[in-house]
DNA sequence: AGGTTTTATTGACTTGGATCAAGTCGCATC
DNA sequence: GATGCGACTTGATCCAAGTCAATAAAACCT
């Protein structure tokens, strides 16, 4: 029984796998091979899933819930460098790291991640360069957004950074139709995600409300016209 | 005797691969193959090697000189990301990428660069395994350096950042004995580097000067004693 | 329902550092 | 040595956004 409820679980494994952008069109026996060394790891809201410099046992798969990659500074702020959710993987830098890892992660909710185990799986890239490759790729556009994020936080004030992430969640931004957006976090976390605190956060809210771009009503923002909000982000960002 | 001169061309790309961290420890004969892929670029002073966008057609080794990886915003501002000298590898980050390059990058002084051709490593790519473990691990301390540069640029004011930047550039900071840094630059782009004005860098500065902490002199700077900057540093990310 | 805790909003105040505007120094070239 | 230009310094001002503090509004209990 135990090894049919093993199969089980090794199923379910394989198919979080295959839902994440890192391992899509991997061949089913490429995933098996994955889940081999594959564990899986629940975490209570606010559990610490590594703390920086943790020795690095391996990176990880998002299966269910939210993780926040941050730091913490000797003051005790913390510096919110991500939130990964469903499908998502981070930490590969685990797998090349001589040291431990270089920020905290805390589940933000309920959550289950996969532990793609360091030893297993770099005997696997040994054998498999194609996957070796897909994960140069992963960690390639994990530093863009960084990148991304290290321009955003010098040369964009919030309302811009407010107004990208809007924009970013509207389907199409050059429509006139409202938009309802539900977050999925409370505003403080949401705030540290735009590198701001909540009071300045709830200020550029309230400043867009007035300029009638957008409507709240407790977790749902609307916003009434993507085209508007699009074009003020233009302008912001032009001159 | 053109065969003997692209032999010796050859060995001096071997040369300048092998003191490059991402490839030490690596056969002979593996570094060849590496040089075969490879091409030679000079560049003059403030020549761009590349651009945001422009097609990825491989990623770079800084041979000789000084390349300065910066994205230009809408407004024009130029934020610096880093700069690489020699022995420094960068833009890895193209080999995976289906996408362009994420950055600007201009030579900061007259420059020699190895292009390693984004075909050709990556069919060596797949026959040598450990060479993509290398890289991995390579991209992954870009990584950490990112991230750390995001806890820089939003936890640490720049007094504290040019404290940290003159620590690091003395052999022994505990020690009383004087330490004289020369700036390879000019204070416009150091400030820039630093995630500030030259104004502000100036001031800043002139602080440490004020409380002989340092004497400047020219493009000398005197760190009269590493301890006590040390200490102002760890006051300032004490408390 | 009523009390308690958490989360959000708004106002008043403070500040680091960018920007604008004068200088000043260094040094290359005629 | 004059002149002119870029690099640097210093002063004055301004603003975005963080902090502190006082509600207000939800959410969560028994």
């Amino acid at each position: 029984m135990s090894s049919a409820f093993a199969e089980f679980k090794k199923m379910a494994v394989v198919n979080t796998l295959r839902s994440c952008q890192l391992f899509t069109g991997l061949a089913q026996s490429d995933l098996q091979n994955i889940a081999d060394v594959t564990v899986v790891k629940s975490l209570a809201k606010d559990e610490y899933l590594f703390h920086e410099g943790d020795p690095a046992v391996g990176f990880y798969v998002v299966q269910r819930g939210a993780v926040n990659i941050h730091r913490v500074t000797a003051t005790g702020k913390e510096q919110v460098i991500h939130v990964f959710r469903t499908g998502d993987s981070f930490a590969e830098v685990a797998l090349a790291a001589p040291t431990g890892y270089p920020a905290d992660a805390r589940a933000l909710e309920d959550t289950q991640v996969l532990l793609v185990q360091k030893d297993g799986i770099l005997a696997l890239l040994k054998r498999q360069p194609e996957l070796a490759l897909r994960m140069l790729g992963s960690m390639s556009s994990h530093l863009r957004v960084l990148v991304g994020q290290i321009e955003d936080l010098t040369v964009k004030d919030v309302e811009t950074r407010l107004a990208n992430w809007l924009v970013k969640r509207c389907p199409n931004p050059q429509s006139e139709i409202p938009v309802k957006i539900e977050l999925t976090t409370n505003k403080r976390v949401l705030a540290a995600e735009l590198g701001t605190v909540s009071e300045t956060f709830s200020r550029t809210l309230a400043k867009f409300r007035g300029q009638k771009l957008i409507a709240v009503k407790g977790k749902a923002v609307t916003v009434l016209s993507p085209v508007k909000l699009h074009a003020l982000l233009k302008r912001n960002l032009g001159e």
